[in-house]
This record gives C-alpha cells, sequence and structure tokens, in this order.
DNA sequence: AAGCAATGATTAGCCTCCTAATTAGTTCCT
DNA sequence: AGGAACTAATTAGGAGGCTAATCATTGCTT
C-alpha cells in the first residue's frame, strides 16, 4: 500500500505558474501522472482494505491465487521460484509471505521428491475454502471501483493505459545509464 | 514501492472464460482495474528507481517537497503533524522519514518557541540545493512517462481517472454482505 | 570419485509503512 | 494552584518489500 503522496493534488494553474522557475515541468505530463497515481493507489488501496478484512494482504491473496486453479477450483503446486516469477516479487518476499500463510494453515510446504532443493507449495482446503470465501467479494469491489466509467469509457482507460504500460523508456535521458537495468537481463 | 502484482496481467479471453466459474466477475472492470494497479504501479516504481540514485525514496522526496516553497525556492517551516497530514500518511511514518533526513542533514527540527509540544521542520540550504538538483530530472521522468500520450489523450486519461478518484464507495455491498447484491442502502 | 559451479531456498539486515502505547506540554475547570 | 483532558510527537513492534549473503542439493568435469 505504501504510497505516500500529495492528499491534495496541485490545481491546474498552480502547475502552469510552477512552469516559470521550472522549465522543464510539462503541466499535461504532470497533471495526467499525478492523477495516475493517485487513481491506481486509491484502487489498491481499496481492494488492500477489502482484503484486510478477510486477514488478507494483496501479497498473501496474490500467491493464494497463484496456487489456485481456477476453473477446477484446486490447488496447483508451484515452487516459490515460479511464484516469485510469476508475482514479480523477489523469492525472499515469497520466503516472507509462505512463510505467514503456512502458519495460518492456509498452504503447505513440502519437498519435490525429484529435487529437494526445490520445495512445492500449494493451497491446503482450507486455503481453498478461504480463497473462495473471499473471491465473490473482491470481484464485487473491483467491479464497483469500476463503476463510474461505462463499458465504452473503460475500453478507453485501457487502451491509454496500454500506451503507457511497458512503454520503453528513453533511458539515456533518465539517467547517464548505459547498458544496465532496461536490458533483457532480469 | 510494495506492490506485489501479476506479472503478466491475464487476457480478456481468459478473464471472460473465468466468469464461468465466477458469476461475480465483470470483465470489463477486472481488466480496466489490473492495467490501472500496473500502470499506476509501473509510473511510481519508474519514479522510486529515479529518485533512488539521487539518495531519495519517495517518502523522503514528498516531504522535502512539502517544506519547499516553489516560487521563492525558500524553506518552509511545517510540523510533523501537518506533514503527516498533507502527504496522508501517520505522524509516527513523518517521524521516521523526518529522522532519516535529519540525519542526513537535509531538514532541521527545532521546538516551536510558542507551543513546546510541536516541533518545527525546515529544509536546510543543504536541503534546498540537494532538491533543485533532482527536480529537473524528476520533471522530465514524469514528461518522458508520459510521452506516449497526445495532449488530447492525457486530457481524456485525466477525465476518466477523475471519475474513479474520490467516488464515493457503496460502503454497504463491500462490507461482507453476501445476497443482497441488488439493494443499495445507505 | 571428488571437487566445484550452478541452482533453489532461506536468512539477515535495511527501509517504509502501519497501529497502539507512551511521553511531554498545554489548556481548562473548578 | 492542581488535576483532568486534550494534543503533539515519539517509541515499540509488526508486516511486506528489497539486496546480499548463506545453506543445501544437484550435476558437470576432470
Amino acid at each position: 500500500m505504501p504510497l505516500l503522496m500529495l492528499k491534495d493534488l496541485p490545481r491546474y494553474e498552480c502547475l502552469l505558474e510552477a512552469v516559470r522557475r521550472h522549465p522543464d515541468l510539462d503541466p499535461s505530463a504532470c497533471e495526467a501522472y499525478l492523477n495516475l497515481l493517485r487513481a491506481g493507489d486509491e484502487a489498491y488501496q481499496r481492494s488492500e482494505n477489502f482484503l484486510s478484512k478477510h486477514d488478507m494482504s494483496p501479497g498473501r491473496f496474490t500467491v493464494m491465487m497463484l496456487l489456485y486453479d481456477k476453473m477446477a477450483g484446486k490447488a496447483i503446486p508451484t515452487t516459490p521460484a515460479d511464484l516469485a516469477d510469476k508475482a514479480g516479487v523477489t523469492r525472499a518476499t515469497i520466503t516472507g509471505l509462505v512463510d505467514t500463510l503456512e502458519r495460518d494453515g492456509l498452504v503447505v510446504r513440502e519437498h519435490d521428491p525429484r529435487d529437494r532443493r526445490m520445495m512445492l507449495v500449494h493451497l491446503t482446503p482450507q486455503g481453498v475454502s478461504t480463497l473462495e470465501s473471499i473471491l465473490p467479494g473482491h470481484f464485487q469491489q473491483m467491479a464497483q471501483q469500476m463503476a463510474p466509467l461505462s463499458q465504452d469509457e473503460r475500453r478507453t482507460l485501457v487502451r491509454l493505459l496500454n500506451k503507457l504500460i511497458g512503454a520503453p523508456l528513453p533511458a539515456a535521458a533518465v539517467e547517464a545509464e548505459p547498458a544496465a537495468a532496461a536490458a533483457h537481463h532480469s
């Protein structure tokens, strides 16, 4: 949830004024950027707030969703490394999340019999039923958050956001950074 | 930076398929929601990444910006409570951030002479110059992130996001309220 | 067959955020 | 004047991120 942002976004006129002292400031970019962060943060926090009522955090929920076979309602055994990869966090983070999920009886770890370096994590029956008790509310919650937009507006929003997602940064201009972070070496 | 989300967003067909088992799922809402979170997170992380090169975090940066008089380039003394309020975090969080900023010589704390319960935090000259050395890059960074969108698209995006920001939640339905989905009482 | 590099998971230590409890100082009320 | 109630800031402890270092197992190489 940790965003930490301005509670009140600056008005557009203020941005225009600020350009006088800061010629690098692009008012329309800044406005779009701040609103994007604000909207994303708000959506995130609302979900987090919903999940917390079920003793769940976004991280825990994500892990459980990854272990859950949506169609069959079954548990899929998965390695921590795979979970980390799919969730987009480090393995160390997965270790911590699985620790608490296991403590709460929602998942179990066991050694992969073929390669004892690996663990296999999967939902317990209790984990499955807990997850299934949360999902309907979670879906409703998403639907409510997007309720202010019509189908058409949602399509437009998705189209615009997709222009931003994964857009390659000019990299050179962001900072003198030769071939480091943007490279394909994750 | 802590978001923890699916690295690969589900394709729309998958969402349609999932509706079969989960009737509460609204595919277009879900798609819009996931893309919003993804785009917001990506923008946030890029900024965080930029700031970290200057030994700065979003939290530290926000505090410094709040202490900075944009027009005059001066330091504005502010109480921790006021900072917490404007930044949208708790006072305890501000205490921690100001601790490290003070340790690094970027801000100073002093007692308010009128009311010794209160502290006044303000930027040091070093804090001002550090901030001013970061700002141009920060502004460029925002501009680059929004570069894929035209002026018109930015306006549209802001308009759509504003429909979401601060939209009142039906509240009743978000709470644990299973069957009565259609009934919105307030 | 023994050693060494690679791979998977964990641990350790740090940061930012939270809530709840504590400490310090002010104000208000007889 | 002396407490009671309030308000500001901090501390304590927890969660979830991160990176870097460590431990365990595998498998390759000689």
